[in-house]
RNA sequence: AGGGGAGUCGCCAAGUGGUAAGGCAACGGGUUUUGAUCCCGUCAUUCGUAGGUUCGAUCCCUACCUCCCCUGCCA
């Protein structure tokens, strides 16, 4: 989409202490984030704040952010996912460079560490199963106790350690630990498991290993290695710290690097649902069409549902960050995409929900042109024409026969402006042996066509936009709504999935204008006095696209009603 | 023997000893051939509570209250 002013984000904790670390030449000047997924799932609108964070950063600061995989757990990574990553952090706009990589790109590394750590007397073998484990690690109020091997020599630990990596033993039969207090009031420090064993193909490092280090060791370690200067992780992850620097601590001798961690408080949202297990649960549940589902809170969602990376960056900046728990109200998000799509969408006019106008004193057979300009923003972007007929599709709101108060559409006896076409006067309308209204009747003044001398001579209130029924573009819209009903889907004991709006998504045949045939795949247009809409870029056909619904135009009269 | 964080306007969020930035929303007005956009204006004597120190406290001290996170061989 465009670029609209992204402006200069405000101050934030994280930007002074970098304009902190830089005045004081504390990393030589450098600035080196990254973004750091596993690639396990796919991204959701809470990595969008992060990605947008640590690439912005390294943007600002003239700096650099690796696109790093943490693929430490071979049981749940899949190289599916690493090209989702990939394409959402490229849709969002931003360019990692040569900085691609994986952690299990250093195993041979983090390995020989480990075996360091065991001769420095800072790591076992521990040979409990992860219940007994579980048992000796006590409690919130009573301390850890010992495990019965956790003196074993540096001489049988390396021995293990090594069988270990040589396949020798099952799956759980030992861990390294890191040797550090059991009595520790924080229980990441609780002598942590580092490795475990697994015999599980790699997605990248197929069944070279039947080792794999865990998080809190690998993570610190790959953010050492390549040498980054600030790495931004969510609030849970602030308890880990102590353990982030123990383990750079202790191989200061062999690294010389050590990465500041430093905490911000994670995305929440209202009216979604952000956690991995309930996404899955939507998706295998049938409660939505997949993980690209337009109303999904997954990026690829987001892309198909027409938000734009401009807006999510302009979201971003809007919200800030900091570590207070803070919840951003859907809306905030909704009015970015407004906000890049009014400046980036061109016009189209469609009728959603069609009710026929006949233009009574107008030949019947007979049609003309009118001029719509592209962009109201933009004239240089032009003007195209839209057939005008005797018949046309107006929007069965814009009619009433007993106007409610305040109303200045059609009603019989009222002027309105057909847009860009010519003032009418509602005569009346048809109705079935139900009542229901079949057809609105009216005339129009010829003097008065849009771009026409003196055309404004006739002053109306009301404004209605129409397609001509004999030119109509009859196409598959979908109006996508908000996932949930909910502003918090579950709170309580709740089941979050009893908050699945209903309304989420409404299938219609609407009628558009001609124009709309030719557009393409991920085009996204604003339909006039009714939101921005996107070519769906799965099932649009050539010359035959369907619509997604972004998201609506703000509406004032509504709120009165 | 618990530990780690956070509380500033409806929602975000700066400020951190000199007398409360900004954004969003809301409200009022103007423009408008989208009840949209845009423009102008209004919007915290007050910073979780109670004390204390100080000429002066959102900022320092003490106590308390509320919320979030932590006992995966997940990340």
């Amino acid at each position: 989409m465009s670029e609209p002013a992204e402006k200069i984000p405000a101050t934030n904790f994280i930007r002074n202490i970098i304009a902190d670390d830089i005045a004081s030449d504390k990393w030589g000047g450098r600035v080196a984030t990254r973004f750091p997924p596993e690639p396990n799932g796919y991204l959701h609108y809470g990595h969008a704040k992060s990605i947008c964070l640590n690439f912005g950063l390294a943007r600002d600061y003239n700096g650099v952010c690796h696109l790093r995989f943490d693929d430490t757990n071979p049981e749940k990574e899949e190289q599916e996912y690493v090209d989702s990553i990939l394409d959402a952090v490229r849709w969002l706009g931003f360019d990692w460079g040569e900085h691609q990589y994986f952690a299990s790109d250093y195993f041979a590394k983090l390995y020989t560490f480990a075996e360091y750590l065991i001769e420095q007397g800072l790591a076992y073998v521990d040979s409990l199963s992860a219940e007994e484990m579980r048992a000796l690690r006590g409690s919130h109020v009573e301390p850890g106790e010992n495990s019965p091997y956790r003196d074993r020599s540096v001489a049988e630990n390396l021995d293990l350690f090594r069988r270990m990596k040589a396949g020798e033993f099952a799956d759980g039969a030992h861990v390294l630990r890191a040797k550090i207090d059991m009595a520790s009031p924080n229980f990441n420090l609780r002598d942590p498991v580092i490795y475990r064993i697994r015999h599980a193909e790699h997605h990248r490092t197929g069944n070279e290993w039947c080792i794999y280090p865990l998080y809190d060791y690998t993570h610190c370690v790959s953010d050492a290695l390549e040498h980054i200067t600030h790495s931004i992780c969510t609030l849970e992850f602030e308890d880990h710290r102590p353990l982030y620097d123990w383990v750079l601590d202790q191989l200061q001798p062999l690294i010389g690097w050590h990465p500041q961690q430093i905490e911000f408080s994670r995305l929440n949202l209202t009216y979604v649902v952000l956690s991995k297990r309930k996404l899955i649960d939507l998706v295998e549940g049938g409660y939505v069409d997949g993980w690209d589902d337009p109303r999904m809170p997954t990026l690829v969602g987001a892309r198909r549902r027409g938000f734009t990376a401009a807006g999510f960056r302009l979201f971003t900046d809007r919200i800030g960050v900091s570590k207070a728990d803070s919840w951003i109200d859907m809306s905030v998000l909704e009015d970015c995409m407004r906000e890049d799509l009014n400046i980036a969408a061109e016009r189209r006019i469609a009728v959603l929900n069609p009710l026929k106008l006949v233009i009574d004193n107008y030949p019947e057979g007979q049609s003309e042109d009118c001029f719509a300009p592209n962009h109201p923003l933009k004239p240089e972007l032009g003007k195209r024409a839209v057939p005008l007929s005797r018949e046309l599709w107006i929007e069965r709101e814009d009619f009433m026969e007993t106007p409610s108060k305040g109303y200045f559409r059609l009603f019989p006896g009222n002027r309105v402006r057909l847009r860009y076409g010519y003032v009418v006067e509602c005569t009346g309308c048809d109705k079935d042996a139900d009542g229901h209204i079949t057809a609105v009747h009216c005339t129009y003044l010829p003097d008065t066509k849009s771009g026409t001398p003196g055309s404004d001579s006739v002053k109306v209130k009301g404004n209605i936009h129409w397609v001509s029924v004999a030119h109509a573009y009859q196409a598959e819209v979908r109006l996508y709504d908000r996932l949930f009903a909910a502003a918090n889907p579950g709170a309580g004991d709740r089941d979050y999935r009893l908050d699945l709006n209903p309304d989420s998504k409404t299938v219609i045949s609407a009628c558009l204008e001609p124009s709309l045939r030719d557009a393409s795949a991920e085009d996204s247009f604003q339909f006039e006095r009714h939101g921005y809409f996107v070519a769906d870029r799965v099932d649009s056909q050539p010359g035959k696209p369907v619509f997604n619904r972004t998201v609506t135009l703000k509406d004032s009269w509504g709120k009165q009603g």
